[in-house]
DNA sequence: GCGAAACGTAATCTCATCAGTTACAGTTTA
DNA sequence: TAAACTGTAACTGATGAGATTACGTTTCGC
């Protein structure tokens, strides 16, 4: 497919773990279900669990829980945590200041960046883990 | 700043020759307001041009011009002219079948992230670039 | 206690992408 | 004809991400 799997396989992870409960789901048995390397599984647990979507619990037996149920989850919490937090891509040199379009270009590009990618935002803010995790259901039993 | 500057760059471009009018501006003079090399704005204008967005006159005293006036051209048009078309970010492997959650998976992340495009392009394709000229000129005074 | 099973993280490898650059062939005008 | 452009192709170097290996740490069951 294309770059940035990261949301992917993130929301991927949290539609394991909706449904498996309460069971701790290992990093292993998630990559299985994923389809990659665990560690690559752990990266992304990781920040999950910084942002307070996700416990993990060490030692044998050990494994991974949402730490909210999810209807009180929604993809806007999991872009954010493992996302990194790129401001608007702009230009690599700074423009030119001698030129009247260099001079004034990067706040106004920086708005319209970021009103668009507010409503990008949006749309993922009002959607639920657990609208998700029904979708996908009906889509595997279909 | 970050990656993918085409789309900031292509504005800055158009935003040049929407500025100078009838006159042609060569890629050599682009590239010394954006401050970079005139093949990488020459790259970006044969995008732009492939979108009907701009002309290009070659020879001795060539140069680019823009197609239409810059009210009738929306930063949406820009971005899908200089944006290679990715299909929505998914797994890079295809997910386990045997897994419900990797059966169901696909689709309904392809639902959602284009939906969440489609928001961010709403706002881009309401945006003129003469909007944007109006707004780089008043930064540039102020 | 001990050992097996997990997590957490760092280090490396590989691969793709992109900006920047050089080079050169084709086109147009004075 | 010479100068000034455009349009590409090819190469380089930096950056970023996934995959993998490795290892220290934590915890449970016996
Ligand atoms: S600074 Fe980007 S074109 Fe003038
Ligand atoms: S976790 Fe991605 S396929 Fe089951």
């Amino acid at each position: 497919m294309s770059k940035n799997c990261r949301f992917a396989v993130a929301v991927h992870i949290a539609a394991v773990l909706a449904l498996s409960g309460d069971e701790p789901a290992t990093s292993e048995w998630i990559a299985g279900s994923v389809n990659t390397n665990p560690v690559v599984i752990r990266r992304l647990l990781s920040a999950l669990s910084k942002a307070g979507l996700v416990r993990s619990l060490r030692g044998s037996a050990g494994g991974s829980l949402l730490a909210r149920p999810p209807e009180r989850i929604t993809l806007l919490d999991i872009a954010r945590a493992v996302e990194e937090d790129e401001g608007p891509a702009l230009h690599h040199q700074p423009p030119n200041p001698a030129c009247p379009v260099g001079r004034g270009i990067q706040p106004v590009l920086v708005r319209v960046i970021d009103r668009a990618e507010a409503a990008r935002e949006a749309v993922l803010g009002t959607t639920l883990l657990s609208e998700v995790v029904t979708q996908i259901r009906a889509e595997a039993m279909g």
